[in-house]
RNA sequence: GGGGCGGUAGCUCAAUUGGUUAGAGUCCCGGACUGUCGAUCCGGUGGUUGCGGGUUCGAGUCCCGUCCGCCUCGCCA
């Protein structure tokens, strides 16, 4: 009989002299003969020494024994004994059992890799496609721990809070706007097509108009975008959303859950969170996102710039908005080669820059790059960067977006290559005040910075209702009452206050270009919603796996999801996507208008 | 859609400037071994160098195409 009576991980000195029974993967085998043979057996909780030694064990089990190999299930019976010489390694190390019985449950065949040779690991791709032998390592057990510990903490907090979990659909209606939609045919609905949600957004804003109050709901979504290594076009939202809650409500209880899962999952206590404008981030940070955890901010000198002789400072200063902006990178005049300098330019060439230009601050002088054409602004740039002796400063200098982008890109860069970034270190902010709407001139439209249903802060309202379309400059300072929680210059959260008043909400909509018509069709369940008494509401959503990603200190999203796709949106160990056959097509009312074969049959 | 890096034994890697029979560790198989814990020692199996084409007397190595993996720009309200 092979029922366990203790796992793997928890013998300990107090069990010696019981019989047990263990259930587990032979993680690795050391034999000595036919005499002895030691197995170390390993399940979730851990690795226990079992012993195959003759006296202790009949003979044929000790054979037997003596034949299993790396990964091999097995259950064994015998006696907890104190060990001659413990093994610190190992929480069981004071023990050994020593085997009276065993039953092979299930025998490995000629493993492709093997799970516990933590020094051999295969590449990703050979992982992904044996995922269930890398999911039995224990690293990767850890990191399942702990994302369930994020989902069980969660749900308790928030249980704790008033707030209730309630499930959305997952066949929705497409909706204009916001990424590319996973598209689902409908049977019974001839050419009609559901989408899957890209987040539940409208549902858990019409639950705050059913009264549900407040909403919790650890739900999947999908984005049929790109991927990037912490973003997967199945993602998990812990999605969140307050009724008669203003924006102080909602980032207390928010930042309150935040400190409570490091808390109870790393042991980390959080200071309160600082708060920063979205124009503070992008002015000093170059990004909405900033990391705070060192220092290279930018810093303008648009007004020294207009004095210099130096024609990409004055030609950037002719442009729209255009900015000339500095950082001081402190002491690296010596690692800055020109080598390196030059990568630097090359990298910020994709965000749309010229390149960087630099000088070294070395013996109270500029030199290098372009620094004959400090001179006249010499000793002012050295005050307002408190420059000291060994600086290097890199410059950006062009239109205000592209600058900023550029720098914002280049501080991050500079900071991991210098081994700026503190280890260990958590810092969370709140970042708000976003604008509303950004204007895009080749498309001639107003697109939502956050998404359509972000209200207008209060103060900005009667403002925002009033502002006219053509007054480009008066509607892109508008700002909205949403907020990003952020994380080691991570966004780990984003919401809003939202528009519970319908003339708001159609004036979003005529903003955005969608005529009454179209606003209609498309949202007449939200507008007609809205109409019937909806309570002042706001919410958040926060990234389930780049959360996980950030306690398990995971380099990637697929580290967190027991089954992720690749780069290319497949999954390796199932081959999804993959075809089906020309009857589940015909059914569907579909037909393939791909070059190459498609289907199955 | 654009750019970069990578793909050699089941796994991790090596292979001089383009040069003889593509090597090592590990896994696996066989043998030895009674206190190991990365056990040790001896022997063995194992290769369409991702795939296709080209250049060359000769290609793992150079060129073109293609597939796959990762990273990145665009994209991701």
């Amino acid at each position: 009989m092979f029922k366990r009576t203790h796992t793997c991980g928890q013998l300990t000195a107090g069990h010696v002299g019981q019989t047990v029974t263990l259930n587990g993967w032979v993680n690795a085998y050391r034999g000595h003969g036919h005499g002895l043979v030691f197995v170390d057996l390993r399940d979730r909780e851990g690795v226990t020494q079992v012993v195959f030694e003759q006296g202790g064990t009949p003979d044929a089990v000790v054979e037997a024994g003596g034949k299993l190999r790396n990964e091999d299930c097995v259950a064994v019976r015998g006696v907890v004994r104190q060990r001659e010489k413990a093994n610190p390694k190992i929480h069981t190390g004071a023990i050994e059992v020593v085997v009276e019985s065993m039953e092979v449950l299930s025998k490995t065949a000629r493993l492709p890799f093997v799970p516990s040779d933590e020094t051999n690991l295969p590449d990703e791709e050979t992982r992904l496609k044996f995922r269930y032998l890398d999911l039995r390592r224990p690293r990767m057990q850890e990191i399942m721990r702990t994302r369930h510990r994020v989902a069980k903490i969660t749900r308790d907090y928030f249980d704790a809070h008033g707030f209730l979990e309630v499930e959305t659909p997952m066949l929705c209606r497409s909706t204009p706007e916001g990424a590319r939609d996973f598209l689902v045919p409908s049977r019974l609905q001839e050419g009609m097509w559901y989408a899957l949600p890209q987040s539940p957004q409208l549902f858990k804003q019409i639950l705050m108009i059913a009264g549900a109050d407040r909403y919790l709901q650890i739900v999947k979504c999908f984005r049929d975008e790109d991927p990037r290594f912490d973003r997967q076009a199945e993602f998990t939202q812990i999605d969140l959303e307050m009724a008669f809650a203003d924006r102080e409500t909602v980032l207390k209880t928010m930042e309150g859950f935040a400190k409570t899962l490091w808390k109870d999952v790393l042991g980390v206590t959080l200071p309160d969170f600082p708060r920063m404008t979205y124009r503070e981030a992008m002015d000093r940070f170059g990004i909405d996102r900033p990391d705070t955890r060192y220092g290279l901010e930018l810093v303008d000198i648009s007004d020294m710039a207009a004095q210099t002789e130096f024609g990409v400072f004055t030609g950037a200063l002719e442009k729209p908005r255009g900015v000339v902006k500095a950082i001081r990178i402190p002491g690296a005049a010596e690692k800055l080669t020109r080598k390196v300098l030059d990568g630097y330019s090359a990298f910020v060439q994709q965000f749309g820059a010229g390149g960087v230009p630099f000088a070294r601050f070395v013996n109270g002088a500029f030199e290098g790059g372009v620094a004959k054409f400090l001179g006249p602004i010499a000793d002012t740039l050295v005050e307002r960067l408190d420059l000291t002796d060994g600086d290097v400063v890199v410059f950006g200098a062009d239109a205000y977006g592209v600058c900023t982008k550029a720098l914002g890109e280049l501080r991050q860069k500079v900071a991991k290559d210098l081994g700026m970034i503190p280890e260990g270190a958590w810092n969370f902010l709140w970042v708000y005040d976003f604008p509303m709407f950004e204007h895009d001139a080749e498309t001639g439209r107003y697109y939502s910075l956050h998404h359509p249903f972000t209200a207008p802060t209060a103060a900005e309202t009667e403002r925002f209702l009033a502002a006219d379309p053509a007054d480009i400059d008066t509607v892109e300072s508008i700002v909205s009452d949403g907020y990003d929680m952020i994380c080691n210059g991570s966004e780990i959260g984003g919401g809003s206050i939202r528009i519970h008043r319908q003339e708001v909400q159609k004036k979003v909509f005529s903003l955005l270009g969608l005529t009454e018509e179209q606003a209609k069709t498309k949202f007449s369940f939200l507008l007609e919603a809205l109409s019937y008494g909806a309570p002042p509401h706001g919410g958040i959503a926060f990234g389930l796996d780049r959360l996980v990603m950030h306690m398990t200190g995971t380099e990637n999203i697929r580290e967190v999801i027991a089954f992720p796709k690749t780069m290319t949106g497949q999954d390796l160990m199932c081959e999804a996507p993959n075809v089906v056959d020309e009857d589940q097509l015909k059914e569907l009312h579909v037909r393939s208008t791909a070059d190459t074969a498609v289907t199955a049959s």
